[in-house]
DNA sequence: TCCTTATATAGATACACATCTATATTATAT
DNA sequence: ATATAATATAGATGTGTATCTATATAAGGA
């Protein structure tokens, strides 16, 4: 769990397109492997950021994984973010 | 206005101390630029990728640039994450 | 005009990242 | 026991990132 690897995770097209099918439900890769356009060790380095990121929790079924997005991990992203915002709309007092 | 430019500023942790003073109102770099530890080149470096990803804009007073914290752009990351949490709890429907 | 101050650019460097192919591992089913 | 299917790992490679020093540019003030 730490918010700069949150953030990586999000600045890569590939694994924002793994993200929307996660948080479809969709939570194997077999579901959506044959549409992200990469191969499968390159598939499997962006699950284990994702997986590593804590923003998705993962659970081996058999020969497969099933990964699951912690909300709880998006809403702390989404923390920090609200407290990123300019919060003093006055002139700065530089020099 | 780039989205996983936005959320590679956030990957880095100098761009994260260097967004925490601009929040607080610090608009000019000269008021954190021998807080942050890095040369003036680095930091010049660190500025233009957040001016370019759209999260601050830039205004020139005379010799030096104000930087200004665009919350609509946190507010548009903030959307998209929660666009990315998980939207249907039942159990997926893998093979 | 010339000096000072604030930024920007150039060039170099070491490390991280995204990708591939080939191969290994793990787990299930026949 | 062996074949199949799902993942993982190893090794290679080209590109991107973060950093530095040195130098250039731009703007203001004496």
């Amino acid at each position: 769990m730490n918010l700069t690897k949150m953030f990586k995770v999000f600045s890569d097209e590939t694994r924002v397109e793994v993200f929307k099918y996660l948080s479809k439900g969709r939570c194997c890769t077999c579901e959506f492997e044959n549409k992200i356009g990469v191969s499968q060790p390159t598939l499997a380095y962006h699950m284990k950021m994702i997986k590593d990121s804590g923003l998705a929790t993962t659970e081996k079924v058999g020969t497969w994984n099933k990964y699951h997005i912690d909300n709880l991990a998006i809403d702390k992203m989404i923390a920090f973010l609200e407290g990123m915002k300019l919060q003093n709309l006055e002139e700065c007092n530089c020099k």
